[in-house]
DNA sequence: ACATTAAGTGATT
DNA sequence: AATCACTTAATGT
């Protein structure tokens, strides 16, 4: 398992004394679908790198509305919950295993250092700061600009994309959740993309074409 | 066979 | 695009 871990590490283009550190310093978590692992409000006091499965992040209110954000896969970190930390901030974010998934939990107090001590780590760390922010600003594009047909098309793109999979196991309410909608409008577009032939619908399953 | 949950649909705002 | 009200279909017990 650290293994897989440790090849990837070294793939980003992290030098092996960096990757020793953090193998070092880290601890592996186990999550379980659908668990959630941080809420907004709550204080993160580790940065979490994906080794499998994806997580899945999203934005809540208080009145629990969500809007879903993006995928968090093998290899990547959460570099947001960097700056929520440094600051002492509580968080900003809603984070849920959206499979079954294995984290390595790096200690926050050290991602200063390695930024610090390691050109590569500190390149890692805004690499990835730009991949979500492009990510977020995807979303502010498909939020304010695309109809709700272009959006759930996305999301399911999004979501085949992450899971290499052509089967989406969800059903019309949980997707009418994360795109904070109403099931009946994720089902008549989800009938009229079936329609169009870019979908088949099931129970609890849809397959993209 | 019955109850429960998911999905489909017309009508209205 | 949201909501209501209702139907139909699939699945669990």
């Amino acid at each position: 398992m650290s293994d897989q871990l440790k090849t990837r590490l070294i793939q980003i283009g992290l030098e092996q004394a960096l990757v020793d550190e953090i193998l070092n310093n880290g601890r592996l978590m186990k999550v379980r679908q659908d668990m959630p692992l941080i809420s907004p409000g709550m204080k993160a006091e580790a940065m979490p790198m994906v080794i499998s499965g994806t997580l899945r992040i999203m934005r809540e209110d208080e009145e629990g509305n969500e809007i879903f954000l993006y995928y968090l896969e093998g290899g990547e970190a959460c570099a947001m919950s960097i700056s929520c930390c440094m600051n002492n901030m509580m968080s900003q974010f809603k984070a849920v295993a959206e499979s079954d998934a294995e984290l390595w939990m790096v200690p926050m107090g050290l991602i200063d250092q390695w930024m610090a001590k390691y050109q590569s780590f500190r390149k890692f760390i805004i690499d990835s700061y730009q991949e979500r922010f492009d990510e977020l600003m995807q979303m502010i594009d498909s939020i304010a600009f695309m109809n709700m047909d272009e959006r759930l098309m996305k999301y399911l793109l999004d979501k085949k994309q992450s899971t290499a999979s052509f089967e989406i196991e969800k059903t019309h309410q949980q997707i009418a959740t994360e795109l904070n909608t109403s099931r009946v409008v994720i089902s008549r577009l989800l009938k009229k993309l079936e329609k169009e032939e870019k979908i088949e619908l099931h129970r609890n399953r849809i397959e993209v074409l």
